[in-house]
DNA sequence: TTGATTTTTGGAATCATTCCAATTTACTTC
DNA sequence: GAAGTAAATTGGAATGATTCCAAAAATCAA
């Protein structure tokens, strides 16, 4: 029904439950699904994704599961302009870069020192909680999205 | 009608007719309505600011302008989750930076090496078009976003 | 097993935005 | 400055991702 690695199971459970919240079925498999391949699907994807080895799941769920993923810190929400949010399961800080012909998302690790660093730019008294960096151009080519 | 400087009047004109567009009444309005607060409204909130003072002009026209003048390269449109997008009139490279507390946006002046040395940090063959980079958290108190 | 609480589900509702066809306006040419 | 053509505006309908809702199903503790 799912495919999740031990590992990736208890690391839902965990974060799960530290929100007080129920391992379900269909969390594991939309976990599962975004695990599997990191290209940063939309809900719509998910959903198809999820339903061929979990048929009666609604799109309802999908969002409703997505949307725990996102506040249990375990899945990132990507939004470009006012397309449809796309889904990030690497928990990691990241950046993001969009390719611009082939529409695709590849996820760039920061330096250490990252968040830091660029928290240096604003003027005194701003007090920052996250730091959201976003490029868009073009990517090398035949670059896998699972290989970042 | 409207309330734009000569410089802003022509900075718009250069722009339009380089684009090979007119020169409009809307599109002066909805360009002196967001040069006059840059609060970074809604296209909502531009609708009734415009209204106010040209009581004629529609929702409808109020989305094509902006469009046009995002397209003009004159004002940037701002996307946060899923909200309505938000528009900002300054046409300089810059980052910005939403307040959780009251809502606001806050531009943030980048410095002059700032596109060059955050692009270091792309893997080897990603090709930079843009770099967008956004703040969360709390601005200082008793700040106007016209200040920045 | 029972009961209380969550979660899932299908379908309706939302709402920012886009689309459309008709009217008006802007620019060019005579 | 009248006429013709292309571009822009307008009100209202349509769109579509997402959210909401109330009923059914699943989970957990007792
Ligand atoms: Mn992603
Ligand atoms: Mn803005
Ligand atoms: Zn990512
Ligand atoms: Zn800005």
């Amino acid at each position: 029904m799912v495919t999740l690695s031990n590992t990736a199971k208890s690391h839902l459970d965990e974060a799960l439950s530290r929100s007080g919240l129920r391992s379900t079925r269909q969390r594991e498999q939309i976990y599962a699904v975004l695990l599997k391949r990191r290209d940063h699907p939309t809900a719509d994807e998910v959903y198809a994704r999820a339903k061929e080895v979990m048929p009666t799941i609604s799109l309802a769920t999908v969002y409703n599961c997505l949307e725990t993923l996102v506040e249990c810190s375990l899945v990132k929400r990507l939004n470009y302009e006012r397309e449809p949010s796309r889904f990030c399961p690497n928990d990691g800080e990241h950046a993001h870069f969009l390719d611009e012909v082939n529409g695709r998302v590849y996820d760039i690790l920061l330096p250490e020192d990252f968040q830091e660093s660029v928290t240096k730019i604003l003027p005194d008294g701003f007090e920052v909680k996250k730091v959201k960096v976003t490029f868009t151009g073009y990517a090398p080519k035949g670059l896998d999205t699972n290989s970042l």
